[in-house]
RNA sequence: CGCGGGAUGGAGCAGUUCGGUAGCUCGUCGGGCUCAUAACCCGAAGGUCGGAGGUUCAAAUCCUCCUCCCGCAA
């Protein structure tokens, strides 16, 4: 079956591998243009696009698939298959009816729970024990296609969304291949997604990733959780940004931002206190809260981010 | 050439302004104390101060170039 693959990120590239490896004919790859990034603005190539290009694979980096001119071209490309994982364009309807079997999507969530953009980050921000992969057939509007197979996981109690991201791009390759295997038998059974239980998962913003002390432990740790990675939680300290990627409940009490341990980073907020595992100053690099609490010389008493 | 911070024993930092014996909090190792300990006490090892040049009687410190790391921004 001749298909085209279509996405961008990290999460993208289990997915297109899987794919590849498993004999399927990946005629070409659309994703994101390259974008300036990191210091100095150089322009990055997405993930995706390198791991086609090792693969000797066509890629091709539209502005936009609403010209006809793209048009053209992917209809030029005979596609029976296209399969989407985490693109971040919307398609056409045109483009949607273009192949014979449709354009299949692997999305980061139990469907209808987290359509959109960010699907992992909310399932760790809101705490749901549970996070899982859904494919399903494309449509009009934002993950609203009918759904094909899921495969759930439980999230532990500390992890991080960045690993979360890290195992459902696993999960989800795998599962993109035994739904493919589904269509090549006939065995699929699409299924209407439930309207009323949808729920939306919109992208993070910088300014989500303040941490207030005056909230909960349970709250913040949440926070760090789901931000970790990009774009991270933090909180100021003598002016400048520090970054926690990682957290842990504690049993300690005291006052909002108070340090209540010499040995270990552990703050208290409005309610527990939370050890900061690992954190990163601005222009220092990432390290054990306990290393920061020693090199800055800060000790069980004094306050983070003291309110004016 | 977008703005900025940084590189000092295994970790995190101070010292650089005003050149002159390499320091702190930890870790490691050895010993002591203790019923016991990640606790406490004593001691030890461990550093060509990111690299290359230059100035100087003398450079972690001043000058030039280079490499690498990071925050903002995207």
């Amino acid at each position: 079956m001749k298909i085209v693959f279509m996405g961008t990120p990290d999460f993208a590239v289990p997915s297109l591998k899987a794919l590849l490896d498993s004999g399927e004919t990946v005629t070409a790859v659309f994703t994101q243009p390259d974008k300036p990034k990191g210091r100095g603005h150089r322009l990055q190539p997405p993930p995706v696009k390198m791991a086609a290009e090792e693969s000797g694979i066509p890629v091709f980096q539209p502005l936009s698939l609403r010209t006809d001119e793209v048009f053209e071209t992917l209809k030029a490309l005979e596609p029976e298959l296209i399969v989407v994982v985490a693109y971040g364009k919307i398609l056409p309807r045109a483009v949607l009816e273009l192949p014979r079997f449709g354009c299949i999507n692997v999305h980061g969530s139990l469907l209808p729970k987290y359509r959109g953009a960010a699907p992992i980050q909310w399932t760790v921000l809101n705490g749901d024990p549970v996070s899982g992969v859904t494919t399903m057939f494309m449509a009009d509007g934002i993950d609203t296609g009918d759904m094909l197979l899921k495969d759930e996981t439980p999230v532990g109690e500390n992890e991080t969304a960045s690993e979360l991201y890290e195992r459902l791009s696993h999960i989800g390759a795998e599962l993109l291949i035994k739904t493919l295997s589904a269509l090549k038998d006939g065995t699929l059974h699409p299924e209407p997604q439930n309207e009323a239980a949808a729920t939306h998962a919109p992208m993070l913003t910088k300014e989500m990733g303040r941490l207030d002390f005056t909230k909960p432990s349970e709250e913040l740790h949440h926070l760090i959780c789901g931000l970790s990675g990009w774009p991270c939680a933090y909180t100021e300290l003598d002016g400048k940004r520090l970054k926690v990627y990682r957290s842990r409940l504690c049993e300690a009490a005291g006052k909002p931002g108070e340090i209540l341990d010499s040995k270990r980073f552990v703050v208290g907020c409005g309610s527990g206190a939370l050890e900061l595992l690992e954190v990163q100053y601005e222009g220092s690099k990432r390290m054990p809260g306990d290393a920061f609490l020693r090199g800055r010389r800060l000790a069980a008493g004094d306050f983070i981010e003291r309110e004016g």
